[in-house]
This record gives structure tokens, C-alpha cells and sequence, in this order.
DNA sequence: ATATCTGCCTGCTCGC
DNA sequence: TGCGAGCAGGCAGATA
């Protein structure tokens, strides 16, 4: 599932090859894919357009064109791959829900299995991202800032960690791995933690996401950068998708359990549940 | 305020 | 070998 740093490496992917390109088509496959505006309006948005910057906010790819934004978020399985050109001699693509071409023969290809990711064109960027909470990476989010989103909500940890209004860009694979780094148990309950622990969380946070942006992501299954290559960082998880291995720690073996309704990987020893709820800072 | 459930989707794995 | 059931999960929207 591409998250933060997977959304990173592809927007630097993109950012190095689009800046500057101008839109010369905009081809849409699947509608429902097109979030908002109308795909008529989509594709008369796009097309005649220079791209004038790239990046990442929260799990969004944002292109900012000379008018207006567009934003892609991949969802499960969603794809942004490159292609010098779609004529012959290029391998056929299945899946893709989209395509842009621009002036320079590039093409951009929406590739998406499950249907999940959505495109949306608009003018305000606001619209989609307003509601976006704190980028983990932000030097304006230290251990103080973090400290006050948790502290201010009765939330169990995990499920709190994947909301993309309080944090934006965290999801399930890099929340069990960062909570395993800070040694915290998924149902902890956000307005217990000390100020150790925060501190400890907050590190775990920039360690985790900073070293898979280093391995240009994790591929479990899906994840490819705008080349159509996979990962690195699948190598270096210490729970997630490792249920009964040992913990790299302490050799217990990982756990894997559902909370949130979501898959949720911990090892029971390094990551404990304190029989009550602690407060203060201890 | 917080937790839980449903729907969106399709490929994959599992058990019979 | 083939088939259906269940699973995976980000997010929006609804409900408890």
C-alpha cells in the first residue's frame, strides 16, 4: 500500500520529469476513478496545462499546474508509472484507469487493480487536503506537537496513528513498525503516554519513515515507482507481514492481531499493554 | 468524542 | 483440478 514514502518516491519520480511539461491529452477508462470535477471537466481541465511543481502531502501526489491542481491518491493498489512513449515496442499495461500524454511524447499511466485510488482537478487545493492533519516529518511536528495531538484525544494508538486528519501519511505498514520501534503496544490509549514515551514515539516516527524513503518504499505485492520498480524497504520491516517470526529485539515471536479492524502486527514482549492506564510524566 | 460497521474492488490463498 | 469463501485494507459515510 503505498503511503508516505512510497507517495515520496514517486513524487520525486515525477518531479524530475514533469516540471515543466505541458498536458496534451488526458484519456480516462475507468469514471469512477475520476473523483471530482466531472470527467468531462477533468480532461478539459487538463488538457493544454504546464506542470508546474510536484509534491507530496499526507498520501496525495500533487501535480500544481498554471491552473489549477491535480491530485492522486493510490489507495491500495494504485500505480504511477512513466513511459517514454505507448507506441509500439512498449510492454501492454493491463489495469490502467487513466493515461496523460504530454508534448514530449511522456506518458503517465494510472495503473489500479482494485479500483481504490481516486484523481481529483480542482482549484482549491484545500478542498482535498484541508482536512489533512500534521506531516510526521515536518520539523514543526517535535515531540511537544505530537505530544498535544495525543494527549488532547482518548484514542487507542493505533487506530489514532492511522488517521490521516491527526497525522497525514502513516498507514498500516509503517504504523506497526513504528510502533514496534517505540515500543508501544497498538492499544495503548493516547492520553497515557509519558513524556519518554512521546519522545520515543516521535523518534520512532522519523527513524521509520526516513529510512524507508531512503529504500525508496516497501513492496510487499503492488508498490512500484514511476519506473516500475519495487522497493527496498520490505527487507527491513521488523513486524509487519511477520507474524510468528522473532522479534528482531528479542526474539519473541511477532504476533499478529486485529485492532481497528485492521491487521496489526506487535511483539507481546517488547511492546506491553500496562495493566492500567498511567498518566503523567513517569 | 470514540468505536464499529458497510461499501467500494479484485487477486490471491485456503479448504474441500 | 476446480470452486466458493474469506481475506487484504484506505477512506468515506453511516450508525451506535
Amino acid at each position: 500500500m503505498p503511503e508516505l514514502p512510497e507517495v515520496e518516491t514517486i513524487a520525486a519520480g515525477l518531479r524530475r520529469r514533469l516540471e515543466g511539461e505541458q498536458i496534451v491529452a488526458a484519456e480516462v477508462y475507468w469514471p469512477r476513478s475520476v473523483a471530482v470535477p466531472s470527467v468531462a471537466e477533468f480532461v478539459s481541465a487538463l488538457v493544454g496545462r504546464h506542470v508546474r511543481e510536484v509534491w507530496r502531502r499526507g498520501k496525495f501526489v500533487v501535480l500544481a499546474l498554471d491552473a489549477g491542481y491535480l491530485l492522486i491518491h493510490l489507495r491500495m493498489t494504485g500505480r504511477l508509472l512513466l513511459h517514454a512513449s505507448d507506441e509500439s515496442g512498449q510492454p501492454w499495461e493491463p489495469y490502467v484507469r487513466a493515461r496523460l500524454r504530454f508534448a514530449s511524447g511522456l506518458v503517465l499511466s494510472f495503473v489500479d487493480v482494485r479500483k481504490f485510488g481516486r484523481l481529483y482537478v480542482v482549484n482549491d487545493l484545500d478542498e482535498i487536503v484541508g482536512s489533512l492533519g500534521a506531516e510526521p516529518l515536518s520539523a514543526s511536528l517535535g515531540p511537544r506537537e505530537l505530544g498535544n495531538l495525543l494527549r488532547s484525544r482518548r484514542r487507542q494508538l493505533k487506530p489514532l496513528l492511522l488517521d490521516q486528519r491527526v497525522l497525514a501519511g502513516l498507514g498500516n505498514i509503517y504504523v506497526d513498525e513504528t510502533l514496534w520501534a517505540a515500543g508501544l503496544h497498538p492499544l495503548r490509549r493516547s492520553d497515557t503516554l509519558s513524556d519518554q514515551e512521546i519522545e520515543r514515539l516521535h523518534r520512532a516516527i522519523q527513524e521509520v519513515l526516513r529510512q524507508a524513503v531512503r529504500n525508496q518504499g516497501t513492496t510487499l505485492r503492488d508498490y512500484r515507482n514511476v519506473a516500475d520498480q519495487v522497493g527496498e524497504h520490505q527487507a527491513a520491516l521488523a513486524v509487519y507481514g511477520r507474524a510468528g517470526e522473532p522479534c528482531p529485539r528479542c526474539g519473541c515471536a511477532i504476533v499478529r492481531e486485529l485492532v481497528g479492524g485492521r491487521g496489526t502486527h506487535y511483539c507481546p514482549h517488547c511492546q506491553r499493554l500496562p495493566p492500567f492506564p498511567k498518566r503523567g510524566s513517569g
